[in-house]
RNA sequence: GCCGGGGUAGUGUAGCCUGGUAACAUAUGGGACUGUGGAUCCUCUGUCCCGGGUUCAAAUCCCGGCCCCGGCCCCA
């Protein structure tokens, strides 16, 4: 047989097990935002194309599933949340009471050339946390991400915490042209030293404050990281006491290990102070699993200035650190599968099943009429805790015979109490 | 969009260099063992990614496409 069609590039199948362990993970994302007091949202697959260029810019059409639909609209699936969010906000959500504490999963695309932890449809996590410009909602946002982390128990991580105003205060400080800003920004993001250099010399930035800049986006630390630069820069001191105190606060939600990084510059315009990145080192080349920070975005869909933090996860990036550092993840089956010896013995067993059911317990049954062994051996590959033998010598004495699949131990239980027995 | 490595039963592989009837393991389905054999034994089915070229002959060599893996670019 010759299969007829293929998936779309870039995209993928998940089976049972695929499914059951993701599953399980976004369960745990979600009890944790639910835990820091977020409620859940969702948008539209697709949006107006509008929507994301007017955010990111005419470019991003190079990456974007965007189509005209039969009534020549412009529609785009969504290459992110973040965006659709915002204009949920202004739609509708913005006149609830502040802060709003929202999150989300779900899928994204983006055309680009698939690769390890990259396709064509993903998954994303993240939370939002609108309205509330203290610097608390940052620490908290920041918390949320690293709390969801500890809960799937994706320990080996790398936290990196930037300050655009620092960078800022940095370039105007080198007197580099403002509408230069974006550009040289992405360069440090990318950490592209060479196209920098070239950058600033072409500007006529004095070489002495080129190097300044240089070693400062090269740096990351702990807290002397910060008082290092500061002497480096004038001015910016808000800025330095808002990322000294950043840290002192995630401290008191338990976190310790954040580096300060003055080279995470996330290049968008609409972010506008801290901005952070997790990494998941045992990842290759794309290795980022979460990126986030404070930005304002409403605005630019027409609603009042409103201070934005937030942060997305890459979920199947996640999963795929998760696998890379053998993160355990239980596998779950059934509680119990019937196997009935002989016909006589199927009647009863369906009863036995639909009270099992009825009861709140996993349960199923042998629907190919096969004999013991290969019954067991299939039990065996569904893994169902326990084997319920329902066979005509127990049924005389009204009953069964329940086997452990673990251990292999039987015993003999009354129909009356198998759904008891099995609760325990 | 660019570079490299790949694509052989459901899964994992051998065969490819050096062209000559496609194989092994495992899984699935059926059967035997007549109530414990999660075993063992027997057995059916099932495969060269697609298209073109070279050749008497292509899984094998050549070209193009599609898809996968790794990296570049990009990464909202």
């Amino acid at each position: 047989m010759m299969a007829e069609f293929q998936r779309p590039r870039g995209t993928r199948d998940f089976t049972p097990e695929a499914m059951s362990t993701r599953r399980f993970i976004e369960a745990k994302l979600r009890k944790c935002a639910e835990r820091f007091g977020f409620g859940e949202v969702m948008t539209p697959t697709f949006e107006n194309t509008e929507l994301f260029v007017e955010r990111s810019g005419e470019t991003i059409l190079d990456d974007m599933y965007a189509f005209q639909d039969k009534g020549g609209r412009d529609i785009a699936l969504r290459p992110e949340l973040t965006a659709p969010i915002m204009r949920f906000y202004v739609n509708e959500l913005a006149s609830r009471p502040k802060p709003l504490k929202v999150f989300y999963f779900g899928n994204v695309f983006r055309y680009e050339r698939p690769q390890s932890g990259r396709y064509r449809e993903f998954f994303q996590f993240g939370a939002e946390l609108i309205g509330a410009p203290s610097i608390e909602s940052d620490v908290e946002i920041i918390a949320l991400a690293l709390s969801c982390l500890k809960d799937v128990s994706l320990e080996n991580i790398e936290v990196r915490i930037g300050h655009l105003g620092i960078l800022e205060c940095i370039l105007e400080e080198s007197q580099l042209p403002k509408n230069l800003y974006g550009i040289c920004l992405r360069y440090i993001d990318k950490q592209d030293i060479k196209t920098l250099k070239l950058l600033l010399s072409e500007n006529g930035i004095d070489p002495e404050k080129q190097d300044t800049l240089l070693s400062i986006i090269s740096m990351k630390g702990g807290r002397d990281v910060i008082s290092t630069v500061q002497t480096m820069v004038e001015g910016g001191d808000d800025a330095f006491v808002y990322l000294a105190n950043l840290l002192t606060k995630l401290t008191k939600y338990g976190f310790e290990g954040c580096t300060v990084d003055f080279g995470v510059a996330r290049g968008l315009d609409y972010y506008t102070g801290m901005v952070f990145e997790i990494d998941s080192p045992s990842l290759g080349a794309e290795k980022q699993i979460c990126g986030g920070g404070s930005y304002n975005l409403a605005e630019l869909f027409g609603g009042e200035e409103v201070n934005s933090t937030g942060f997305a996860f890459g979920f199947d990036r996640v999963m795929l650190a998760l696998e890379k550092d053998s993160v355990e993840i239980p596998t779950k089956g059934i509680r119990a599968y019937i196997i009935p010896i002989g016909q006589s013995t199927r009647p009863t067993s369906f009863e036995i099943l639909r009270t099992l059911r009825e009861n709140g317990i996993s349960a199923d049954i042998d629907l190919m009429g096969r004999k013991i062994s290969k019954a067991l051996a299939y039990a065996n590959s569904i893994k169902t805790d326990k084997v319920i033998l329902v066979g005509e010598k127990e049924l005389v004495n009204d009953s069964v015979t329940i086997r452990d699949m673990d251990s292999g131990d039987q015993q003999t239980v009354n129909i009356n109490d198998i759904a008891e027995h099995l609760k325990t």
